[in-house]
DNA sequence: ACCTGAACACCGTTCAAGT
DNA sequence: ACCTGAACACCGTTCAAGT
């Protein structure tokens, strides 16, 4: 309705709202990092004083917050619980969401972990927790160890997911035409020149980390977690010797 | 040597170093958070001015990284390479000698995201590498994968702490002599009240959030990884269900 | 109801000057 | 070599005033 008249405003004055801000938001975060979020560059891309966006906005920290929110929301499409494809490929298409979505907006990674450990009843956590916990679901975990499942790997694909996200900036911020393998090389190179004494394992692990793919080791790190899971809750099977399931661990502080 | 002079420059002036200054620095966000942590509440803890201690640390950024890398070379002893106990009990004890950092230390989860995510070559990420990659090594994981299983236990045991100290955090936050239990409970609401149609799983998983204690859940993950990996490199199982291993899982973006 | 923009308090950092 | 402290540029936020 009364979309006839819609066309003239767009131009150039449209209406402030609080989407527009948050969207402008998400662009100078994309352009120029974390530290060019500010007023004085948004009011600028927005063209209005920054008591206009006070009026939309409470304050930064909201702004960052909403800005995060957006893009996560973007990204693990919520969708209907059945979705096509075994759990399996369900959940690599929600950990690749995510880590596409850390890849293109590098500063979410920072974000993330800002914001679950600053409210974790925020709307944030529920979306990625959601978009996980049901292929968990869809994997057939008896329903005690959801909780624990889910965590696990949210918590990885959040870590591994913004990991590669930064090799990918250092490799871009070294040198503009810098290839990743290259970038991968340096740090392997840094790495082996620990200390022998000190770092034996982070050593021996340096060439692993420069040949490895990012997004195969990422897959491989699911699979792990995938194959733990399994492992706990299938009775089948003949019971990690490794560790306890059952048995309540207790407190070994010290 | 010179012991007998040492005594009396101890009390107002005890010449300023850059070890005094991160120790203030560490303190400093203790007690006030990470936007506590100024140079001008710095230059008067030190009883000094800006420009003094610049001249020991290069900016705030250099400082907040000197004060992360104390904390965590602390938590995380490196030692020689064979300590007492098994290597489950190694795994739980570098495990937790990291929870009890952020716990101790809830700033330390922030700025561990934030400086893994920026120069993942630096002093910090080595360290902890290294503390559990010797757990995975001792735990008799084949060298082919090393670098995976060490990636998902660092990030989910950093993931899942800096978690628990947020709740901590928000705990206290809430009312000074809140519960713990009383403030999940909470959170538990809170998620309880999402829309049936869009969080199913969050809501059915509240209770359980409710109900856990928190070192018993994370210590529950670790498990769970840990029997992940015994599941993928012990040829004997019959190999989980879930997950093809050995095939190369191949590029499946869109 | 929504926007303007000058003003304020505070921040990280610099630098000429001291010892 | 090490420290002082005034000064600078910039930031998030406020608020009386407009429409």
């Amino acid at each position: 309705m009364a979309a006839a008249r819609t066309r003239r405003s767009q131009r150039r004055t449209e209406a402030l709202s609080r989407e527009r801000i948050v969207e402008a938001a998400v662009e100078l975060l994309d352009a120029t990092g974390e530290g060019g979020l500010t007023f004085r560059a948004l009011t600028e891309r927005l063209a209005t004083g920054p008591g206009a966006i006070y009026w939309h906005v409470a304050n930064k920290g909201e702004l960052l917050d909403a800005a995060t929110d957006a893009v996560v929301a973007a990204a693990v499409t919520v969708g209907p619980a059945g979705s096509a494809g075994s759990p399996q490929q369900g959940m690599r298409a929600v950990a690749l969401g995510l880590y596409e979505a850390i890849d293109d907006h590098p500063w979410l990674a920072t974000r993330l972990a800002v914001q679950l450990a600053r409210s974790p009843w925020g709307p944030v956590a529920p979306r990625i927790f959601e978009g996980i916990g049901r292929q968990i679901r869809a994997l057939g975990v008896p329903e005690s160890h959801w909780f624990t499942a889910t965590s696990v790997l949210m918590h990885y694909v959040l870590g591994a997911a913004g990991q590669n996200a930064a090799n990918a900036a250092s490799a871009r911020a070294l040198a503009p035409g810098v290839d990743r393998a290259e970038f991968l090389g340096t740090v392997s190179a840094a790495w082996e020149r620990l200390d022998p004494d000190d770092y034996p394992f982070t050593r021996a692990v340096a060439d692993q980390a420069r040949e490895h793919d990012d997004l195969e080791e990422f897959l491989a790190g699911i699979d792990l977690v995938l194959a733990g899971i399994t492992a706990l809750h299938l009775p089948g099977t003949t019971g990690p010797a490794t560790t306890q399931t059952a048995a309540p661990p207790g407190r070994i502080r010290d």
